[in-house]
DNA sequence: AAGCCCGGTTTGTGATCACAGGATGGCGGC
DNA sequence: GCCGCCATCCTGTGATCACAAACCGGGCTT
């Protein structure tokens, strides 16, 4: 699956600047990144021609898109077919931590070996511009920025199938993400990622997949203990 | 619109008897076992309109289905949109089994405190079922009674997001596995199977987490060793 | 004989439309 | 005042069409 190298400043997820790709690939994206960084509110609506309208293409390109989202777990669609962000159950949220628990570690060590000082040093950048978010209480950029940190970190493992199901287990948690992040304090975040950027410049792998296990545990786990 | 009462594949013994199923799911139902069970080869180009006229349909609901395969990874689309069966490459394959390994045993893990007698006497009874199967050289019959002895045993683990995962990998392999198991025994696969079942009757975790991820790792092995 | 180009043909894409079913809000009855 | 019913709107679905680009063939040039 392509990988998306949208790095957009901007606070909201504005019109895509690729005027060259199919309209079913831009809304996908499009759509993929309000999810992920949290826009949608779970149990928001989602329409065809709502969509359509706002984005001036016709419902075709959009259902396409957003049947894709829906087939990967990112929306869900009721008995009657509408669409909205899915409301997930707290054991259902435990599930996809557990999920991620057993991937990115296993996509940390992956990418380990090939880790070398740049990539750190630009992942220690990541982090600073985690920990702004943080002091701004800016809550879709932080889930941006943080899955940032963790998508550059996995490439490196050269793992591309890991990854796509890695993402799509983000994608499903999106907006309960939100919500949650919402209201708790989020600090030790870069605390685990600073552990994580340790191990990786000590080569020490089952340091890196306990701070990555850690990592991606306590966002979830504080909602549910 | 108006129903088309009958699209059922030819050969099969249907697990799907829902007659009132929108045409874009049904659709998407029916290429998904081709895919699961074997039926395409790699590479093997699909059309739009080739697969409308055959189903009976029009163009939309195919496009639907076939788009959301594609994403899964189920399909692999061309530079120019073109819908093809993926042809994997030795690296790939071998990251898909290391998946497996790591999603599979977890599963059947998670499965066995909830394995009660009815479940593993069913299980071996499709055990057998992959016997016939092997007796016979029937390569899509494997395929698809091997996979539904494993889908059995995870159902159970109650985690419905990573049996989605483990099933969109084995999406990802079917047309490999059927190229592959062509050409290469496969007797040692139900003696994993009767492996696992053991470990489930002795309730030994340890044991069953071993013996699946021997008979997920077996298969596709044989082709890179 | 081999490479190239140029035509027709096939392909996916996106817009538009008719239709059926569910949701919704207001009206009337109790 | 509250509940149930009904008309209306709104939703997704699937068919059809126009269009542009990619593909594939034959025929030409070199």
């Amino acid at each position: 699956m392509a990988v998306q190298p949208n790095l957009t400043p901007p606070v909201t997820a504005s019109a895509a600047p690729e005027p060259q790709l199919p309209a079913h690939e831009r809304i996908y994206r499009l759509l993929r990144n309000r999810i992920l960084w949290g826009l949608l509110s779970p149990g928001e609506p989602l329409t065809l021609r709502g969509l359509a309208a706002e984005l001036s293409v016709s419902m075709t390109p959009v259902r396409e898109a957003v049947r894709r989202l829906a087939a990967e777990g990112a929306l869900s669609v009721s008995a009657s077919g509408r669409f909205s962000a899915p409301e997930l159950s707290a054991e259902r949220l435990e599930e996809l931590a557990s999920i991620r628990a057993l991937l990115e570690p296993e996509l940390a060590a992956r990418a380990l070996p090939r880790a070398h000082f740049a990539l750190i040093d630009r992942l220690d950048i990541m982090n600073h511009r985690v920990d702004e978010t943080i002091v701004k209480d800016d809550v879709p950029g932080y889930l941006r920025t943080n899955l940032e940190f963790h998508r550059t970190l996995y490439l490196r493992a050269q793992a591309p199938a890991m990854l796509a199901l890695t993402e799509s287990i983000w994608l499903q948690a999106g907006p309960t993400m939100r919500a949650l992040y919402a209201t708790k304090r989020r600090s030790e975040a870069t605390a685990n990622h600073r552990k994580i950027l340790a191990a990786l410049r000590a080569g020490d792998e089952p340091g890196l997949r306990l701070a990555v296990r850690a990592d991606v545990t306590q966002g979830l786990r504080m909602l549910i203990g």
